[in-house]
DNA sequence: AATTATGTTGCGGT
DNA sequence: AACCGCAACATAAT
């Protein structure tokens, strides 16, 4: 899934669920996706929710009185949280084994599925294994946070700085987009989508723009995360949000996946390239 | 049926 | 330090 979009629309939905619950019991269904940490189900049970943080694209689970241990999120290329939970109240009084509306679950992309002390249990899967849940200490966890450059939806971003900064770079403008070191929270969709709506060429290198095109950059990556955000996200292929649900934003892309159609500014048609070892879309013609 | 592509990023080598 | 290409893995499409 994942881009920032996708993983803040899943944190907000599992911090509603999870709020205040306490893990019950913690089945590891793929040893790979906790970094093969033989005591990471023993360590989870009996923690109790306190905070899902983001940063970037990573989600950092807190825990009530135990500062020193965060669970670290990455969903990478095809990674999904999905909650369900157990009927607790059905006609015959009884408990129904339905574990959601959209599928059961576990399945057999289940990597890790945590149950808590409301019927409730969040399930990891991930077709291809690149994702990972990590517990870490307070020293690694603050480690993993300082990795990341500013996010362009953060109050304070620094639009004047990031222009600097970029001009500064030696790649390409797609390639630095892509670095979370240097911006944090894009990926492969909203990059080609906000250097459509900066009319960008993603292949133009990043020493090359002028002030007004680097600005325009740092000012499109925000308001295109947002809206974004607002839509639940994009579901091209693998994103499904923690209620199986696919995100809006699909349908509001400008360029990613248009190849061959017109453009929706210009008219012109929308190519498909390689641009930093990743499948790119643009505009030949609007985007400079 | 082999090759190529896929929403990510860490690693080892310039 | 910055940058590039490849690898991790599973599946679908060509």
């Amino acid at each position: 899934m994942p881009e920032l979009p996708e993983v803040e629309t899943v944190r907000v939905q599992l911090w509603a669920k999870l709020r205040g619950r306490t893990i019950s019991k913690v089945i590891v269904h793929d040893l790979k996706t906790v970094g093969a940490d033989l005591s990471f189900a023993r360590k989870l049970r009996g923690l109790k929710f306190a905070d899902i943080e983001r940063v970037g694209k990573l989600l950092i689970f807190r825990f009530e009185d135990r500062p020193d241990r965060s669970l670290l999120g990455h969903l990478k290329m095809t990674g999904q949280f999905f909650y369900t939970e157990r009927n607790a109240l059905t006609a015959g009084g009884g408990h129904s084994l339905r574990t959601s509306e959209f599928k059961q679950l576990p399945d057999r992309h289940t990597r890790v599925s945590i149950e808590t002390d409301a019927e409730g249990v969040l399930h990891f899967n991930d077709q291809r294994k690149f994702g990972f849940l990590k517990l870490a200490d307070a020293a690694e966890t603050a480690a993993a946070k300082r990795r990341f450059g500013p996010e362009p939806i953060a109050p304070h971003f620094d639009h004047k700085d990031f222009a600097r900064k970029l001009r500064a770079r030696k790649t390409n403008v797609k390639a630095a987009l892509l670095d979370q070191t240097f911006v944090a929270g894009l990926g492969n969709i909203y990059v080609d989508e906000t250097l459509f709506a900066a009319e960008v060429k993603p292949d133009r290198s990043a020493a090359s723009l002028d002030e007004r095109e680097a600005l325009r950059i740092a000012k499109s990556a925000g308001a295109i995360l947002k809206r974004a955000i607002k839509s639940g996200g994009t579901t091209f292929q693998h994103f499904m949000d923690a209620e199986g649900k696919r995100g809006g934003y699909v349908n509001k892309l400008k360029v990613f996946g248009r190849q061959g159609l017109s453009c929706p500014r210009c008219g012109a048609t929308i190519l498909k390239t390689r641009v930093a070892g990743r499948g790119t879309h643009f505009c030949p013609n609007c985007q400079k």
